[in-house]
DNA sequence: TAAAATGAACGAAACGCTTCGAACTGGTGA
DNA sequence: TCACCAGTTCGAAGCGTTTCGTTCATTTTA
């Protein structure tokens, strides 16, 4: 029913070479340029990638594999990629993992069967066992604010323990020494920020006794939890620190509803800087993550991949945070 | 390079057409399944989609066109469209609009040319034109929270003005007459809700002077200014609307800032509840939307009209919300 | 036992495009 | 005037699938 490339040759009596040198921006003499731009006008022609894409084995489309597009951090990531593969002639394809291992796997190989020419992945497993099928298509891969286990891929991120590490010194120089963490350890990232944070803790000479080492998902019902479980210790802590803006989010829900009063009770600070912290009283602490640095870096370095540019061994690029101050944390 | 269904052949001995029929569903003999399945595991055999869209016609992919990624609301949105489109076997094409008429009607041509099965809008534009290439191309369309002022398409929304109505009252129980409001007039949702406002106040007597209606952007920034230049009025409002997410995220930083309490300074009532909102002190008056519901009827109607089973003229689904209550609104 | 009915497998054409090498142009220089 | 050349145009093959109409093998029925 749409038109097609025939359509045009009919119209204009030129024929199928011509009209696809036309398209694709070959020389074509001025009187027959007139005249293929006006049927394509007159017939609403659109070329169509399938069959395009098909001879060429390109699609122009990079496959984004997020683990959830509900959080607010994947929507801003998720704009400066697309901004960045936009500048440079490519769209996306973004399918959502839900959290959810399985669905992730799935998608892997749908992205594969549309053909994608390349991929970048915002995982959800932390083992890349999931990933094979790609790899062996010889898709270029990118990771993106989380890295994997066991195999390595090229990753874009930050440095999780390093930001966690200096974060903390907020919490030590004023002279906090009991200090609780809550943290996802289902990912890379949760797992990194607990370990910078057991790192600056020993580093200070200063012990987590089990109870104060919350580890859950990466959600709001677990900072929320783990907060009243801490809100409920005999012996609670003065500070806590907590690993992403979920949890943040959920621990701060918690405290609010139990009455509890930042800094006065308990001292926060946080990662993942999201506008709306701002309008909270007290300010939190958080750590803020370059977005825009992130998504331009993931998308040069798998463009890079994809024409073939870079060709060495997988690279690892960590970049800084900046930390948002507030006043969340009182000084003892 | 990637294996094709001619590998799968010349390992198998079969036909195209039989092994085409196996991995469509069809009744192969069971030993040669066996066969077929060997060899798609051996040569990591994976569906080219494209060739297989070229010949169908069918992509089983809908395109979905946002205005901005970046908003929360875009998140959540997607997230339940995403899930019941993937119920039903389809894929999404998401493509971010980044709030400029210019790239959306370039992504629709994209999405065309990228045959898409249907398409999800939630538009920039308020005005159709931009969509005409899909629909000479016949592709079924279903506008998504936004409605557009010229032609008439599907559309799933909420009742904006009714929802304002009602939640006005909150307001207007509680003896405030002099109630300011600060909305988009660039988008369908902003302009119904500040009909809605208008027509509030004026059912219950109450002036708005012009200085008290506040114009702008689906933006925080129109949030922030806007309240500032309330604040700075001689007559001062008691109360006001902010009619989305945004704005009323930039109309409290605004007010926080300027150390501004609510309710006693201004009492607030807001639009599109967030999780967050219930961390602050006081809690925000917000209309909640139905974003699960939305969404579902969104599918739903597009896949209606994709098979050829809802065949009328375009329906507009207007589903009710729900307000959450706070104790952001003074009694005077 | 032969004919009819069932179920699977097959060959070839088609989907809409790009691309390669060959065939045309009209203008130039010998 | 003719051979040559650069610049365009053209025809045909091929990308990886599905699908239609046909053939083939097996089972059922009379």
């Amino acid at each position: 029913m749409p038109a097609t490339i025939v359509d045009i040759k009919e119209k204009t009596g030129l024929s199928l070479a011509t009209i696809s040198k036309y398209l694709n921006g070959g020389n074509v003499l001025p009187e027959n340029k007139v005249k293929i731009e006006a049927a394509i006008k007159e017939l609403h022609y659109e070329v169509n990638e399938l069959a395009r894409g098909l001879v060429t084995n390109k699609t122009n489309t990079v496959g984004i594999l997020v683990f959830s597009i509900e959080s607010p951090f994947t929507g801003m990531i998720l704009h400066h990629v697309g901004e960045a593969l936009r500048k440079k002639g490519y769209g996306m394809l973004i399918v959502d993992s839900c959290d959810d291992e399985q669905i992730e796997a799935r998608n892997v190989k749908y992205l594969i069967s549309k053909k994608v020419d390349g991929i970048i992945v915002l995982p959800v497993a932390s083992r890349g066992d999931f990933l094979s099928p790609a790899q062996n298509a010889k898709i270029p891969i990118v990771l993106l604010d989380r890295s994997l286990s066991d195999i390595q891929y090229d990753c874009v991120r930050i440095d999780n323990r390093k930001s966690t590490y200096n974060a903390m010194k907020e919490l030590i120089n004023r002279n906090h020494k009991k200090i609780a963490v809550i943290a996802s350890e289902r990912e890379y990232t949760g797992r990194e920020r607990f370990n910078g944070f057991m790192e600056a803790m020993r580093d200070a000479g200063l012990e987590v006794p089990a109870d104060y080492q919350i580890r859950g998902t990466h959600s709001i019902a677990t900072g929320y939890n783990g907060m009243k479980k801490l809100m409920a210790l005999k012996d609670r802590p003065t500070g806590v620190f907590m690993s992403n803006y979920e949890i943040t989010l959920g621990a701060m829900l918690s405290m609010n509803e139990a009455g509890f009063r930042c800094p006065d009770d308990i001292s926060l600070l946080g990662f993942d800087d999201q506008l709306f912290f701002h309008l909270l009283q007290p300010q939190v602490y958080m750590v803020e993550q370059p977005m825009k640095a992130l998504g331009e870096r993931a998308v040069e370095l798998l463009i890079g991949r994809m024409n073939g540019i870079i060709d060495e061994d997988p690279i690892e690029i960590a970049l800084g945070t900046r930390l948002q101050e507030g006043n969340s944390i009182k000084t003892l």
